[in-house]
DNA sequence: GCCATTCTGTACTAATAGGTACAGAATGGT
DNA sequence: ACCATTCTGTACCTATTAGTACAGAATGGC
């Protein structure tokens, strides 16, 4: 019928979602990308429109893997495990040059293709995801009686996605672990007790 | 004995300042500034040195002016209203348009400028300056009974900026200050008692 | 083996980037 | 009023930007 691709589509995203997490949307040219990817411009632009294109579908990417990853991290013998879990993993979980990558989400409210307002709503809309799934968590754990009912739980998301914006501006500054340990322990140690026992 | 200036020079560098802030450092040309700035390119690079010059020098000033509105709110009849202070300044007393720009400081930090280490280094320099008076109000406090002396002031003040720059992330959410409000109650209700006392 | 279809790579475009060169204008001490 | 000095604006430079056009290669159903 035709000649087939001769890479792998969804690899590609992947690899290109790696370079914008990494270097943002404005500073990663579309010859970055087509060297990182190995492939032509005919071959880029037939397969995947525009760079803005490319880049939504890596920002969603990047929102369906974080959500997938604190999903995967939530126990119904304790809930509440789940902040630390998150932080543990997606921080100190990674190789450090990814660490400094920060939250890809984060990332594209603070670059200037945010100006584009369905940019933005998507980046927003993905990290409203993610608390929201918080919320959820701690209704669950409120349910089985592992979190104080008096915790308002969405006040409480909100403040751990507070935390992990912190933490991702943080990641960007390239310090050592020890500095960033010290930060979310800082954090976390403010939280209130029913959160601390679970530790 | 020779031509002056036609323009003046700090001021154009507030201006300056006010642009690379809103839209960082490699999203704005040197045809914004120059348009901005109402200067041609000679006088720009005469004036100025080039654009990562200017850059350095808005950033200091930056650093500068966040770090004198900050002392500036110290009261020793209550060093701990500070931080509640320092937030409702330079977030909700400001205009919308100042508001969404976040922090200069932290938007270099996600910007591909940062990949500069001497840009880097100031920005990191810059946050930890102002970390380190909330250290010294902190330890203010502790000396003035405001504070009860078991809480460890560099880690209060680490979670501190690390609000801080959870709250500059969502400013650049551009949402309604209801919103942001309600992220940094929920932010302050977790400080510790003596935190909340002051308020 | 043919051939419609799709992919690949290259050549190209128009726009913009940051930066330099330099002619000419304005200045103020002498 | 002169003139060294500095500023201003424009013309120019090379590099790079995102995106398009299109010729030719590869494919697989027939």
């Amino acid at each position: 019928m035709s000649r087939p691709r001769e890479f792998d589509r969804s690899n590609s995203v992947v690899v290109a979602m790696q370079l914008f997490w990494q270097r943002g949307y404005t500073a990663t040219s579309l010859g970055n990308l087509l060297t990182a990817l190995q492939i032509g411009r005919g071959s880029f632009y037939a397969a995947f429109g525009d760079k803005q294109s490319l880049y939504t579908e890596c920002l969603r990417l990047f929102s369906d893997r974080t959500l997938n990853e604190l999903k995967a991290l939530v126990q119904p013998h304790n809930y509440m495990r789940v902040t630390d879990d998150f932080f543990e993993k997606t921080i100190f979980g990674v190789t450090e040059s990814r660490r400094y990558n920060g939250c890809m989400m984060v990332n594209t409210l603070l670059d200037s293709v945010a100006e584009e307002p369905r940019i933005l709503a998507q980046a927003n809309d993905g990290l409203a995801d993610v608390e929201a799934l918080f919320v959820k968590v701690f209704d669950c754990a409120q349910g089985a009686g592992q979190l104080d009912s008096q915790h308002d739980t969405a006040s409480l998301a909100r403040f751990v996605m507070l935390v992990n914006q912190g933490l991702r501006v943080s990641c960007r500054k390239r310090r050592s672990d020890r500095y960033l340990r010290a930060e979310l322990d800082s954090a976390l140690a403010f939280l209130p007790g029913v959160l601390i026992e679970s530790r």
